[in-house]
DNA sequence: ATGCTAGTCTTGTTATGACAACAAGGCTGC
DNA sequence: GCAGCCTTGTTGTCATAACAAGACTAGCAT
């Protein structure tokens, strides 16, 4: 009678322990591919857990695991005693997720590009060496970087990086600038093989442009801009970035995908 | 040699299958307090999954379940061949975090209330019925409140609701609101009873605030506001809310925490 | 001294098995 | 007819076991 149930032939995309990714791994990108296109469709059932094992050959943990992960990151929902289902397609891609900068300008048709103003070492003052973790007048980099689209500017950055790393993230940046493609701070890092940011805070404010402010991002004194602060963490939690983004009001907006925070008050 | 891994005597936090929770999550609690007590302190290296094993009394897959959750929450950091270790406190909370409002008044020694300022019931629009996934002209619910620090106008809300929900959540609100008391639409879904949302999409402008706006919240025209738009979803991706926050840009700034989403392009 | 290797620690992956808890439909006894 | 039980199918929890793979060290060989 459960014939909802739909067989999704294997075959084609068996697993197999031979391809060195993990099995959990191979079966989770097998289901959202299927999900990403359109075989499983929103609010059907999967397979149950014992089923999913034998078409596929693995066991149960392994099956848990990816179904885990799924679930993570919102493709899937479970209900205890019911079964697996599709989530709704409109958030399917990460669970939080925040459109960077190309993707947002690309999307409305504009070409984005990033231009290297200049960068100079500086000695920290009491908030920046708070919010770094690192003693006063310790010697940071302070990188200003210009956001445009279609050669129009649409932000501002202005970054402090702790340690030595400052200097090689801000040769790239100004190679990379030079060959007029878009970046962030973030491509930086990878670029120069520094372990990944794992986590960051940001906070979110309307401020009235300042003069400088307004004449580098080419608006009227007082016009709205988005402030975003963000704090950037290794794995390990420690503060590696800090950084100011000040983003014309009227040309752009910052979206974002999360989850709900349950009133987990403090 | 390896002696940096602190003992963390059991016996007080004995862990026992009769306390009707989880193992893994009695575990993961204990381990929690530890790291929020200072017992553990940041970048200690925790006892290895054998010796937690041994202590707790459990199998290696409560273990590993237990440390998961955390790693996903941010408290601990593990790295395969060396161990599992504290992270640094300042990103301990919950992995992705919006500081509420009243906690953020609070947090400014201001005292939060909301103001129910009335509701009605609208036909939707192209736009709404799009955003809520309901067909053109269907009636939904449009409710405005007002949140205020030290009775100060902060913010400005505009709340539509799907489906017959509406009507309960603005009596709800109504109520509420003649008590005096803060409330999000979040405290509305969990005291009407209604399963609690699992997931939304939040994007933040800087406008310049319309006349309407700048009377509500007893600004002058054209001075900057945060526009925060939310679109509301549950478990199984459904919308249920479309909400719009005009905070004054001179009183509010919106604060999270969230991992980086490593450039995972679509 | 340098470099390689073996051994031993860690976490990561996977299998098998069992029972608990929840959901839903069908059956039985009233 | 209907309440309550029971069976079946599902996900959730937990135990035991084995091997893989990264990290580190001590010791051996060059």
């Amino acid at each position: 009678m459960p014939e909802n149930t739909l067989p999704l032939e294997p075959g084609e995309w068996e697993i197999s322990p031979e391809k060195s990714k993990p099995l959990y791994q191979q079966l989770k990108d097998v289901l959202a591919g299927q999900i990403k296109n359109g075989i499983l469709k929103a609010d059907d059932r999967l397979p149950s857990e014992k089923e999913l094992c034998a078409m596929y050959n693995v066991s149960r943990i392994t099956v848990r695991q990816a179904l885990a992960e799924l679930t993570r990151e919102g493709l899937i929902y479970r209900s205890h005693g019911k079964g697996t289902f599709v989530a709704r397609p409109r958030i399917q891609q990460e669970l939080v997720r925040v459109t960077p900068f190309e993707e947002t300008l690309r999307s409305k048709g504009l070409e984005p590009s990033t231009k290297y103003l200049g960068a100079s070492f500086i000695p920290a003052d009491y908030h920046l060496a708070t919010v770094l973790a690192i003693p006063i007048s310790t010697d940071v980099m302070r990188m200003e970087l210009l956001g445009l689209g279609n050669n129009e500017p649409m932000v501002y950055y202005l970054s402090y990086f702790a340690g030595e790393l400052g200097q090689k993230l801000c040769d790239l940046a100004r190679e990379l600038s030079q060959q007029r493609v878009a970046f962030s701070t973030f491509d930086l890092y990878e670029k120069a093989g520094i372990p990944a940011p794992a986590m960051l805070t940001q906070s979110f404010e309307a401020i009235a442009a300042r003069r400088e402010q307004a004449r580098i991002l080419g608006v009227k004194q007082g016009e709205p801009l988005l402030l975003v602060t963000s704090l950037v963490y290794t794995a390990e939690g420690r503060p590696v970035e800090y950084k100011q983004a000040a983003y014309r009001g009227d040309k752009y907006s910052f979206y974002i995908t999360r989850p709900v925070n349950q009133g987990k008050r403090l």
